[in-house]
DNA sequence: ACGTCCAATTGCAGCGCTGCAAAGGACTAT
DNA sequence: ATAGTCCTTTGCAGCGCTGCAATTGGACGT
């Protein structure tokens, strides 16, 4: 059985299809009595537009799709958690796409691929693809990016003052009188640039409070999440000189490395504090909780839909911006202990 | 400056647009010479297909659609890391969309919303539709069903034995000696068919053992979350007889459960046992570790996107069926102890 | 040399919808 | 009665692609 078309209600209602789409799209003026008749052909035929015909006609897809390296990091799933209301509200339907951060598949999604033609605009967050990589991109494509990227002035950029949020984390760590501070999470390559600015967060933090930094402290994960975390701590506790605090580029890192160190007999904080980086629900509700740097995720979520919309909309070219969010330090029981 | 189309590509190579579609399809047999000729010719001009009139011609997308009532639960996000890579074997593309567990946003995507075009098929983890609302799909959508809906013939069903496998749960409490034994997470109406299918194996398992179920420590909560699982596990302990183990419907539930637990003082499990349901990553690092039901989630995936090809590919009516995966029950610190 | 056959290529029509501009119709003003 | 005005409705063409069936041209057989 054929899907009931335009024409199909058209048929029915007695007029032309052009009538049809205009009822169907509020569009022009319509009289009541045509209005009616239209609505009850569709009603009767139990008809509905076909969008992808409607997509190919108009050129536009109301469709949005935020691409992230993994949907199983609780960040980004909160961070959707703001971007799929915020684009709703605005007339989008958004969409999700995961690129496991493979560069190639990343590359793809920004570069000249057919599925541009599904969507309206995309936000990514990157992981594979290095600042070069995105000059590659389809510069027809509204495009936001989120995290540690620069704008080349064809696109906008969301992101927090990273190196201010790091520096706040270990200066906290500093005030509690800690001095073999630790930092997990480092990457020292090109795809590395939002680690690379945590770091440098860690040794302005040094250097404000006069201390020297030991380098081997610094430890490189591939990734920001649990076992990478994990791993990581047992390094540093098996070393001659342990660290009396960590610094962790992710909760996950956090849960992870904490997991080692309750693990061993360790007590966190008394032997050694621990702060991570994301806000992420589960740090409120682990043991001990974990402190952290929160950045407003909301606010991240509306700038970067608003910032897209007006992108997509708008006819002439838009300059690339950078948007900043703010964040906030929020200190629990993984650096102040139980007892508040 | 226009998109290039197949009839620009045609007109630099000298051969017709059909001849065009075949060399980007790899369709029928082009010799050497034209497929070289036309692939120079879509070099040089940057050609690449718009799939939205490909869709449109061809009446498919390759595009399958997952839909899940929050994308930051993390049984969903891990679900779908077996999904993607299933769905992408099989030459599909997978799209994420979330529905807030929206009775009316979840049926308007199985019901004869103009999405439909969009997608060739679904699976769809529903939370706001009971059963009965699930009678109102389209049936021409191939759609899987994950979670706990009856398949009603005309689509498929994928999920585990919850009866059972909330049995072993409480069994395993109750064989640790426990012998007041709470559980949180109930929903005592329509669409609240998965909660039940656990408080019957709840039922089950005291049954077996020959203990009477108290009625009273059969806790309701709106949704399998971390503050629903604090607040119920917080209303027990405040009663007078509080429980010495507790029965959560989900991992979350259960580190709500415990840090409630911790935040009283209370050691786990000694002073009350916790067991989840899930397996999430989030149970495997905490403090304690949490015990819970592992559901074989790479088979549920593995079977949803097979089925569900099987339905998009078949030309005639394929009828519904079950699909079971199987589980099993993961022992841990928050019912074992420190010391294993 | 001519017919046959087969592979390679092509043309047509149409997927279902909308942009645009013009046609139609009712009504008003003169 | 007639022209002018304004609002509603319509027809056409086309978005870019593919299914289908037909055409072309060369290879081969007799």
């Amino acid at each position: 059985m054929r899907e009931t078309t335009l024409r199909d209600v058209a048929d029915l209602a007695g007029v032309s299809p052009r009538t049809v789409s205009n009822v169907v799209n509020g569009y022009a003026r319509v009289t009541e009595a045509t209005r009616g008749k239209v609505e009850r052909a569709i009603a009767e035929l139990g008809y509905r537009p076909n969008v992808l015909a409607r997509n190919l006609a108009t050129g536009r897809s109301g469709q949005i799709v935020v691409v992230v390296p993994y949907l199983d990091t609780p960040y980004f799933a909160e961070l959707l958690q703001g971007i799929i209301p915020a684009a709703r509200k605005l007339g989008y339907n958004v969409l999700v796409d995961q690129t496991d951060g493979d560069r190639e598949h990343e590359g793809e999604l920004i570069g000249r691929g057919s599925r541009r033609f599904l969507f309206d605009g995309m936000i990514l967050s990157p992981l594979g693809l290095s600042q070069e990589d995105l000059a590659i991109r389809d510069p027809a494509l509204p495009l936001v990016i989120l995290g540690e990227r620069v704008s080349d002035g064809t696109f906008d950029h969301v992101g927090i003052d990273d190196v201010a949020a790091s520096t706040e984390a270990v200066r906290h760590l500093i005030d509690l009188g800690r001095r073999r501070i630790a930092a997990i999470g480092d990457q020292p390559y090109p795809t590395g640039e939002a680690a690379q600015l945590r770091t440098k967060g860690f040794r302005a933090a040094h250097a404000a409070a006069g201390l020297p930094v030991d380098e081997s402290l610094i430890i490189g994960t591939a990734r920001f999440n649990r076992v990478d975390g994990a791993t990581a701590m047992a390094a540093l506790l098996d070393r001659a000189d342990p660290p009396d605090a960590v610094f962790c580029y992710s909760d996950l890192v956090a849960s992870g490395a904490i997991h080692t160190l309750l693990g061993r007999g360790l007590r966190v904080p008394q032997d050694v504090a621990v702060i991570g980086y994301d806000d992420i629900e589960d740090g409120r509700y682990s043991n001990p909780t974990i402190s952290t740097v929160s950045p407003d995720k909301r606010a991240i979520a509306q700038l970067a839909v608003e910032r897209l919309v007006i992108r997509i909309t708008s006819t002439e070219p838009v300059p690339g911006i950078e948007l900043r969010a703010g964040h906030r330090l929020i200190a629990r029981q993984s650096t102040l202990g139980r007892s508040t």
